[in-house]
DNA sequence: CTTGCAACGTGTAGCCACTACAGGAGCAAG
DNA sequence: CTTGCTCCTGTAGTGGCTACACGTTGCAAG
């Protein structure tokens, strides 16, 4: 059996791991282009879709947000072009992933010491519930304050 | 100056560091108690609310859904129970913690790849796109393709 | 007493990246 | 022709808030 030259939505969610609503929402999303469509109304894929399709699910795999994924794409479609924006997005993305991991290892700490020190009596003395009700935050991680989207 | 025994809405805000409308989404959605009213319509707290919102916050920091929250605080309610529960609940998350401090490591690794390989010339030759744009995933880490919320 | 203004009130919409339906139509195999 | 799968559109929901819009309350200064 040889490639075939057309997918249908099915055809393309399977060979990408992708749910066919997520390829619906990325059409609706301008992230894919609208395809051709059978009599009946169905889409019509070719491989240049696969291709697209398969880059944005690995880019998503590797935690670029959509907005970056959107500039990659841009990118592809000008290969003359210097890649120095990629490089910036990658390493921009880089710095964050960087972060985020500094973050929960300051949070996998506490949480490690937390249930170290729970004694498996009551709840009155649980370290779990001590810790939470802290107040003073007197054995919490310091965190600047500004939070961020997540730990 | 001692401390006040009421507080309006913005007092827990400050005292917490929480926003205004946190607290009133936070009592919209079952986490905090409807608190008395002035007679101008006013929310006024007393220092059981600035507890119970100190614990909301400090466990929100520490990265525990609100679901999680939502079963500690039931726990801060009947002290004389077994802790067994809190301990289940911080484990798991240290656990859940964990796995993705694993993941992001090989993200990170990845990453790094991508942008060391970077020559900084064109799209066409350029390392970061040609990854992405890799269908076979040859050098691609291995998720074993539940994906989960994020990496 | 009036005026100004911050803090408060409700209600709704938006964020991200999907996911999950409901309710119907197309289409191939038996 | 029926069965059963895939597909279509459209809408609503997820988590955990955040940001408005627009109206009211409460307190102090003038």
């Amino acid at each position: 059996m040889m490639e075939a030259a057309e997918y249908a939505i099915g055809d393309l969610a399977r060979r990408t791991g992708t749910k066919v609503e997520t390829i619906r929402w990325y059409e609706r999303n301008q992230l894919m282009p609208q395809p051709a469509r059978t009599a009946g109304g169905r889409r019509v894929y070719t491989r240049a879709h696969l291709d697209r399709l398969a880059f944005i699910r690995h880019a998503r795999e590797l935690g670029f947000p959509l907005d970056d994924v959107r500039a990659l794409l841009r990118l592809t479609d000008a290969p003359e072009h210097s890649c120095a924006e990629a490089d910036r997005i990658a390493r921009g993305h880089l710095t964050a992933v960087r972060g985020r991991i500094a973050r929960l290892r300051a949070l996998e700490a506490e949480l490690a010491r937390m249930v170290a020190d729970c004694g498996q009596g009551r709840v009155a003395d649980c370290r779990v519930i001590e810790v939470l009700a802290d107040h003073s935050h007197a054995n919490c991680l310091h965190t600047d304050g500004h939070g961020g989207p997540e730990v």
